[in-house]
DNA sequence: TGCATGCATTTAATCAATTGATTAAAGTTG
DNA sequence: CAACTTTAATCAATTGATTAAATGCATGCA
């Protein structure tokens, strides 16, 4: 699936409309949210949804389609290099796992996107498609075969695939699980200093999985 | 929070009604049941939801109530040591691993209950209270101090506590992100096979996280 | 046993409130 | 003027809740 056409970015009632679904539909779910609170947070008119998006179901796939935007445009910070050394792929490994966890919990998109996509990924709603071909797939795929290049084993195995998945899913967790997680450690939320907390756990986790595949 | 009083397990009407909660507000998500479609599901009246339980709201109520009932019912499979081994220590770190993953993936609770239970986690309903009195607080403290036993470590720290988490949260990221990780694997479900090779992952980097941790 | 009593439960019908959608009119901009 | 956009009013449908009546069912008494 190509990041669809070149569509402009949206603009006023249309682009609000668009964050009011991200914040609402994230916070509460799709159906909880009635066009009257979307309207109301984006200070427009009932009908605009209609006019713009078609209905409920058109807002919601046009939020799934801003994330696709969005998320084209971070083009993995960490550059890819095709034949890395040993020690390049373990650092692009770190890079990649220190990166991801910034996106999970820094910045602007964290606050509404992010729950946006779990609210989806949980329904199987339509921004699933968007969250796999986008984010998912080449992520993971990029991993695999850093996890190849820095242990020599075969990228293309499940149990590579499964431990790379294994590894996101930590970060994930941490990220859908705040609230269990903040209330056991006595965290009032999670700032920059939890970050770099579970940054560290993180990359400790990585560097015994790279250890043991070392030494088999 | 005790466990409640002793409430009698609910029977006819009432049990069906509360399972009907499960799979419906799991399903789907609270806000988007509707009570016909309850009743409908527990082939009763709509009326029996509001006799029963006051309304909607207090369905959802007696369900997280249920699930606290069944959750006590599971005394942790694995039998408390008060001072085990290093190696037994080891030992039960890997049991209640397994167990867990059986109780994510296994049996009938995992149809209904889980995805109840996940659905209240992400929308912060009155489960979440259950949820981690019942079941996160006392497997998470239980295994921070089988981590120290067979580590040396104090059980107290942010850091194990992190790690235990990690631990964790990869078991329950393969099972909120099962329909992303079945497709990148090209599993058609998650079965017995597919329970197998996700427990070897988990159990895998148990080992290399006890490994790193005792050459530091 | 036969029957009446009393309580618990279920049923069907109805309520006001809210939902998403639609429409024609008014506004805005180039 | 002509297009694009926003507005306010109205629509039928669905929502959760409530009500009084009907049903079931065990108990007590003759």
């Amino acid at each position: 699936m190509q990041p669809t056409n070149i569509a402009p970015s949206p603009e006023g009632t249309r682009l609000a409309l668009i964050e009011a679904g991200f914040r609402l539909f994230g916070q509460h779910s799709f159906a909880a949210t009635s066009t009257r609170q979307l309207a109301a947070r984006a200070n427009a008119n009932i009908g605009s949804i209609a006019y713009h998006f078609g209905g409920k179901d058109g807002l919601r796939q046009a939020c799934a389609e801003e994330v696709a935007r969005r998320m084209a445009a971070i083009p993995a910070a960490v550059p890819i290099q095709t034949m890395p050394s040993i020690g390049e792929a373990r650092l692009q490994l770190q890079a990649i796992l220190r990166s991801l966890v910034r996106f999970l919990f820094v910045g602007p998109q964290a606050e509404t996107m992010l729950p946006f996509m779990l609210r989806e990924l949980s329904e199987n709603g339509p921004a699933v498609e968007v969250l796999y071909t986008h984010m998912v797939g080449p992520i993971h795929g990029r991993l695999c075969r850093l996890w190849g290049a820095a242990t020599g084993q075969d990228p293309e195995t499940d149990a590579v695939r499964l431990l790379v998945f294994s590894l996101i899913g930590q970060a994930l967790y941490f990220r859908v699980g705040a609230p269990i997680v903040t209330r056991r450690l006595g965290w009032p939320n999670i700032g920059p200093t939890e970050t770099a907390q579970i940054t560290q756990t993180l990359l400790g986790t990585l560097d015994a999985l790279l250890a043991a595949a070392e030494r088999p």
